[in-house]
DNA sequence: AATTTATTTTAGACTAATCTAAATTTAAAA
DNA sequence: TTTTAAATTTAGATTAGTCTAAAATAAATT
């Protein structure tokens, strides 16, 4: 019933992978996610389809299966409960989690685990704005769009992010953009897709169409 | 500069069966410490004296090294402060923390063990009384006696336990004797060492020698 | 002091995860 | 459609940690 901290990652890394396609996940993918070499990732795709977390067709990629999914979930939910906990109890900022959850994700105890996500009130969302899967695998997903798909004169709220290095992390504290922010496309500028936008109706900020790529908005 | 996980393991029961004896560690105890074989522990031993965590002298046992101290220190500083985390902070029974904490004990941040040290207050003891090495590997030891050592007459205050087993523990809370509670030998029955005690002042207990050899007192 | 017993060490094998290099299969280009 | 390129798989080796069984050493007993 146990899983080794390698197949956890593995996993983690499929699940993800697999959200952001609608056809089969590749060797390639997965190797390069967790930067290791095509072979390496191959191995373990056969252990993994043993198992039943994935169906392998050979040369044709893979799929996570229900108890794949339930396990990859597993793993999302202590890494983004731990990233929580981090920033909220602990006062880091949400650019420095990322390292130190992956580590403690892999801390396994249901009990822990639902006193942590009971201290930290039932939370929805971590840091980054990326929801947090329940005890039964529920995970509450937000029909969210990238800024940079916004038109003139929409608005929206900051509600998560794309990209979770700390160059795109610091950038935002910067200019004071943060989950949770009302924001307004004041205009669009079709030559590089660059936006001027107002925050929180009460400055403006010209943002360049790499940032607005990044970030991802509720409309209300 | 990082070591794995069973290299923590290792390094930290030696600690431990150090501290309980003045001359060399030997394999066999080793071995045993860690439920595993006098040849795997043997060629661990090998590894740690090599990385000059240890001194091994052949066939006549090990000795750790500052070096090696300064590891199992952080480690058991580490341990002790997720045990008092999981007890203080998420309402852990003191009997249903050690296995969780021998998980997170290795997940390796300085500045998160040295925040959560800040969050806990910079505590002195974890739930069991054990003191908790500070961030430079400094450790209180305090004069403990066990109670079973204590005349006729002697008072003094629970301050630790040797015995961290569940069944030892639940055993402690059934009759309300907590660390930090004052203690008074009322009696000593010479025949099977066991004894007569005031708790508190308010209450008596009489306690088999077992019990007595696993409770540690700080006389006043 | 010689022999038995216990402990420690070595030798050789196994597993999980990784790698390089070669072979196979699929996809793309001519 | 044949050839070339890219992706995937296999084969064989490596490393960390473990094991069993045998050999070497130390300690205990006669």
């Amino acid at each position: 019933m146990e899983n080794s901290y390698t197949i956890e990652n593995y996993l983690k890394a499929i699940y993800k992978l697999s959200e952001k396609t609608t056809d089969t996940v590749t060797t390639n993918d997965i190797a390069a996610a967790l930067s290791t070499k095509a072979s390496s990732a191959n191995d373990m795709i056969r252990k993994l389809a043993l198992k039943k977390y994935l169906k392998h067709e050979k040369y044709r990629g893979v799929q996570m299966t229900d108890k794949g999914n339930k396990v990859a979930l597993n793993v999302i939910r202590r890494h983004r409960l731990w990233e929580l906990f981090l920033v909220k109890t602990l006062g880091f900022k949400w650019n420095e989690v990322h390292v130190i959850a992956e580590q403690m994700e892999h801390v396994v105890s249901d009990d822990l685990i639902n006193r942590l996500d009971h201290f930290l009130g039932y939370p929805k969302f971590d840091p980054h704005g990326d929801p947090i899967p329940d005890a039964n695998g529920k995970i509450q997903k937000l029909p969210l769009i990238p800024l940079e798909e916004l038109k003139k004169g929409q608005s929206g709220t900051v509600t998560a992010v794309v990209d979770h290095s700390d160059a795109f992390l610091k950038y935002l504290e910067k200019h004071q953009l943060n989950i949770g922010c009302k924001l307004k496309v004041i205009d669009r500028n079709e030559y590089d897709n660059s936006l001027n936008l107002s925050i929180n109706k009460n400055q403006t900020l010209h943002v360049s169409s790499t940032v607005a790529a990044n970030l991802l908005i509720k409309i209300q």
